[in-house]
DNA sequence: TTGAAAGCGCTAACAG
DNA sequence: CTGTTAGCGCTTTCAA
């Protein structure tokens, strides 16, 4: 009734080891931790004392403690992926593949949020690597080179994905051409409302993240094409947050007295604000600026046929990953998978 | 040249210990441990010493192994979530806060998606169990009992989240207040529009779960309060899934011969379907129907004003969650959070 | 066919 | 103030 183990919690009660399963067969504990991760044919243990063993660790309701066996091993099943954020379809599609794939492999996956912040993103990378992972993945990293770094001092294999780095392997979309051809479509869209001449307005993204840069790079190109050189002016980038973009569209009509025809979005994050911007703004009342946003969302393609969305190729993407991974290739530099433009038919 | 371990990734890099760094230092391999997990103090070890140590660590790029010390100390600060899925701004919002807290903790959390899928629910369950995670918090699990049982018998305590079971403290929102006040307010919305009498039809979710029965009880709860009776046929309750509630919507309006003016949806996911059901029906061309959506996505309520959502209280829920970890209680019951409802106001 | 024994890297008494 | 020692639970030679 006082006993130490009545607390208010059965967290304390012993778990059962291959020592106790070892003892109730009557067997050694090597005996029992051989058939217990299936190298007891290589042991030619008896299928008889194989069964046995099996059935009792069933009824003990035994569980291998895998720190344990990590460590004796000296290698684990943990593969890490470090993601910047949950708020949004693309991250999620890759999280939820990733986690598929990793696991039809018999890896262990372990996913770790690091809010677009380069120091929770190395703190996250050092903790992983300290749990052994195996692999590291760092998806959208601030700063992948230094993860990168880090996972090689460990000796853990690293890869980054959805923004590239120098040092390991790399699996990003094809920014630059996806732009381009969102944008050539919002040009075509908005030809009979924008003035001529005057190019869309460039919104959200950090200035100094690889894929914005790329993007910015498709979108000039297309206005090229049509003889439109874009100016600074009509690039606002700051970060993906959405009342960033909020304000930054504010600030720009206060200084330029116009409103913008149509928009190229860098992220559907920053779509969030551009959109509140755009209903509460009772100058669009009557017609909606043109807006293309790289970055998929069935519900905003569904809601809005003036928003034309780029989606990023997840499975492709991950395809490309994994064959690295199971590779264990380390120079490949960096992989361009090519993006999709989803558009919502205007007939429906 | 042809060395062992240059190979094509440095993987096999053997990693720098205690041992190693005891060597370095000239002192035993448990005053560096002392030292690197801050029971130095106690230990009464020398200031200099500690930083010397601390420096050759630093140098070194050592970092701790937690299969090792967690295996030591029979402990480890894994703390593991399994979630349904990432597909929408509900279980992110889980997810980002849960890491948060967790890690304000000092805890390392580990989450893990399991597609609404029983049996890899409790796969999971088993893995992370294996990995020896401290708690385990079932979010939104098919038979959280199960994964509470297995829970119980390793000596891990567990929590469920969003969805209640009977074995393991849980929170969950409060569904019935929530969907009573969301289908009163569609009712009111819809007052003009639909036939006096009629109820809305209620769509998505699984006709087994418990928020979902819960759900359908606040819709009958609002319904009753202005003296209207619903009728099964007015509850389509099958999944989540967007195909679902589509398919159903189409085989209501094949047999009952009308549309519905006034739809009460039980996730964002299955309002996927019903949006697009909505917008690709010539029939609503003129008028799209009244929609509450139990569940918030900021993007749906901006783009249309005819969808009312409901917001779940995800900070609260997981203060209330992290209350019972703290005080390691599994003796509390079900708590419930109020919910809010989100409309953007008409003027705007 | 099977068991004994050493060791993975770290921790925590306990003895100095 | 510091080192020695005995494990934590599992894996894996090596002998038998």
């Amino acid at each position: 009734m006082a006993g130490k183990s009545s607390g208010k919690h059965g967290g304390s009660r012993k778990r059962t080891t291959i020592y106790d399963l070892a003892e109730l067969a009557g067997v050694s504990p090597s005996a029992v931790s051989a058939v217990l991760n299936g190298t007891w044919r290589k042991r030619r243990i008896g299928q008889a004392l194989a069964e046995k063993i099996e059935r009792l660790a069933q009824e003990q309701g035994y569980s291998l403690n895998m720190q344990a066996s990590g460590l004796s091993r000296e290698k684990s099943d943990l593969i890490g992926m470090i993601v910047p954020k949950y708020d949004n379809r693309y991250f999620g599609a890759i999280v939820e593949r990733f986690e598929a794939m990793a696991r039809a492999r018999g890896l262990f996956p372990i996913i770790t949020c690091t809010q677009r912040d380069a120091e929770l993103e190395i703190q996250a990378a050092r903790e992983m690597i300290s749990h052994q992972v195996a692999y590291l993945i760092a998806t959208g990293a601030t700063d992948p080179d230094r993860i990168t770094r880090l996972c090689r001092a460990a000796g853990v294999l690293s890869f980054n994905l959805d923004l590239p780095g120098t040092l390991a392997p790399s699996v990003i979309s094809d920014n630059r051409a996806g732009a381009a051809a969102l944008t050539r479509l919002i040009l075509r869209a908005s030809e009979g409302r924008r003035a001529p001449g005057v190019p869309i307005l460039f919104v959200g993204g950090r200035p100094t993240e690889h894929n914005t840069i790329e993007r910015i790079k498709g979108f000039r190109d297309a206005h090229a094409e049509i003889g439109i050189t874009v100016d600074d002016d009509h690039i606002l980038t700051e970060d993906h947050a959405p009342d960033t973009a909020q304000g930054a569209l504010d600030a720009y009509v206060a200084t330029h007295r116009r409103s913008p025809d149509a928009l190229f979005v860098g992220s559907t994050i920053a779509l969030e604000g551009v959109v509140r911007w755009i209903v509460t703004n009772p100058g669009f009342a009557s017609a909606r600026p043109h807006v293309g946003c790289f970055d998929w969302d069935p519900m905003v393609s569904l809601l809005d046929r003036n928003i034309v969305m780029v989606r990023q190729d997840v499975p492709r993407m991950l395809e490309a990953l994994f064959g690295m991974i199971d590779g264990e290739r380390e120079d490949v530099g960096v992989i361009e998978i090519p993006t999709e433009v989803i558009q919502v038919s205007p007939s429906g």
